[in-house]
RNA sequence: CGGGGUGUGGCGCAGUUGGCUAGCGCAUCUGGUUUGGGACCAGAGGGUCGAAAGUUCGAGUCUUUUCACCCCGACCA
């Protein structure tokens, strides 16, 4: 069962599948571009689901379910909406199968031809608008404020584990409003919850910001995003809030009669999360060692290894440990006590390091004579013995402090991969290295696409909490007058 | 769809200019010794060499066709 992963440095992206595959995340699907999550994997999205459940449910969203197909017709309602996915749809034709007449095997009734064909849904806009319009008459009906937990089908080309499969899991959010200013809000509003799930709990710092609008969602008005740096230095769009106008409305013809009596077409919303931030995870805290997962989000905080020669001897170390054990859930933590006997304990301490189990627990015979435990933590591999004595209070105190710790670091790299520049050659060079640059652009799209072919850098976002620096300068590339900085980076 | 590459036990690979019974590492199984950082020894099981056709006394190796996957582009959360 030796694991060697590919060290970080070498090769950044072989490391990345490495690790998503021998830390037991997952695997490549059998069917193209297709990912199967594996149960160590899905432990985790279902922390990430939890936690952002709450939280959404805090702002008073409530979860609904809308269907996996979409009427071709609905689908192309909106224009620029369309356009954006159309090249990436899976369709649905037929709904037959029959024998082979000539053999052997199944074939595709052509008798079960669909009079519509269905497209499997990229993402939901479309669908939920077209109920929304029966569910919205008059003011008294909004806000609507739904969610969904579901997967969606985007044939992509090139697929890469989390971060780009043909199928992926994620929420979204849709919502439909009165007016403007409450719409945009709510897109306010849920970009800031992401960022602060980001920052809080994955330990992830992002810079949020507004799409340029060369980057937005297909259909928007606004997107706003937030933004991580992986370690490489490239960029990964983590969450987007869309605040939609009144497109879809439109387009789907929801309209509500206002305080005043008049017909108004509704305002809406929708935002989104991916399976994709079990990429960042990987990116943005993994080691040559394996998998780092903040405390907050790790389904398994605390793992504990017995070490022992003879029966008593395991015997009375497992009781210790089972007895910790339940110290710790009583407290509201999560432990496991590795009591698998066919293993040895070196394997075990790899084997939780990969996994990035954040405290890692140790105790032998050495320990039983002394009353004392060996604690180990995944952020920074080092370990001390401590007495048994108040070894929960100990331990609940330093998973706190790994999760600052993980942040802090991410932080730090992060700070001193970004910097300022104003010189075309040097930017071109620069972006190259993995950085995020922060330079003046004019605001015009054909700038913005003339960077990016030639650098392949794209505008990640217009910052509004962090790294803002509205100030007079000129563009980049074309020295055109610009008011504010906005981040370069190459991303995934 | 353009450019490049790879298909050989579960995984990773070797296999020379055609040659004998297709090998190696890891994993698996059995027995024993081990157990404070990925154990060791001994033994065992497991492959129509991606598929089809052809050349040949003889094909993993040569020819043709075909399929699949990977990497670099275009596209994208």
């Amino acid at each position: 069962m030796a694991k060697e992963v590919t060290k970080r440095s070498e090769n950044y992206s072989q490391w990345y599948n490495d690790l998503a595959l021998k830390a037991d995340l997952a695997e490549q699907s059998a069917v193209r571009g297709c990912m199967v999550i594996k149960p160590y994997g899905y432990a985790i999205w279902e922390k990430m689901q939890g936690t952002l459940d709450a939280m959404f449910k805090r702002t008073g969203v409530q979860n609904a379910y809308f269907p996996l197909f979409i009427p071709k017709s609905f689908f192309s309602r909106e224009a620029e909406h369309v356009a954006g996915f159309a090249k990436e749809c899976a369709v649905v034709t037929h709904h037959r199968l029959m024998n082979d007449p000539d053999g052997k095997g199944v074939v595709v009734d052509p008798d079960a031809k669909l009079e519509e064909e269905l497209i499997v849904r990229p993402t939901s806009e479309t669908i939920i608008w077209s109920t929304y319009k029966n569910w919205i008459t008059s003011w008294r009906d909004l806000p609507i404020l739904c969610n969904q937990w579901c997967n969606v089908v985007r044939w992509e080309m090139r697929t890469r584990l989390f971060l780009r499969t043909a199928e992926f899991l994620w929420q979204e959010g849709h919502t439909a409003h009165a007016t403007a200013e409450e719409a945009e809000a709510k897109a306010y509003e849920m970009v800031q919850v992401y960022a602060d799930f980001a920052r809080n709990v994955m330990a992830l710092p992002v810079i949020v910001g507004h799409k340029s609008p060369n980057e937005r969602f297909a259909g928007a008005l606004d997107t706003l995003t937030i933004e991580a740096m992986m370690q490489d230095g490239k960029a990964l769009q983590a969450g987007t809030s869309h605040f939609l106008g009144q497109n879809f409305a439109r387009s789907f013809d929801v309209q509500f009669t206002n305080k005043e009596g008049k017909q108004e077409y509704v305002w809406a919303t929708s935002w989104g999360v991916s399976t994709r931030l079990m990429g960042a995870l990987i990116m943005a805290h993994g080691d040559d060692n394996g998998l780092v997962i903040p405390p907050r989000l790790a389904p398994v905080q605390v793992v504990m290894v017995p070490i022992y020669k003879t029966e008593e001897e395991r015997t009375a170390v497992l009781d210790k440990l089972c007895a910790i054990k339940q110290e710790l859930e009583a407290m509201g933590l999560s432990a496991r006590v590795d009591d698998r006997d066919t293993l040895r304990p070196g394997f075990k301490f790899a084997e939780w390091e990969l996994k990035g189990v954040p405290v890692r627990l140790a105790m032998g015979a050495r320990d039983l004579a002394s009353g004392t435990v060996e604690v180990a933590r995944r952020d920074t591999l080092t370990k001390e013995t401590m007495p048994l004595d108040g070894i929960a209070e100990h331990i609940s105190a330093l998973l706190d402090a790994i999760q600052q710790n993980i942040y802090d670091k991410a932080l730090a790299f992060r700070d001193a991969h970004v910097e300022k520049c104003d010189n075309w050659e040097e930017f071109k060079a620069k972006i190259q290295t993995g950085k995020f640059l922060l330079c003046h652009w004019d605001g015009t799209v054909e700038t913005e696409q003339a960077i990016k072919d030639a650098t392949k850098a794209t505008i990640r976002c217009i910052p509004i909490d962090s790294y803002v620096c509205e100030e007079e300068g000129t563009d980049i590339y074309s020295g055109k007058p610009s008011h504010r900085r906005v981040v370069f980076a190459i991303s995934y």
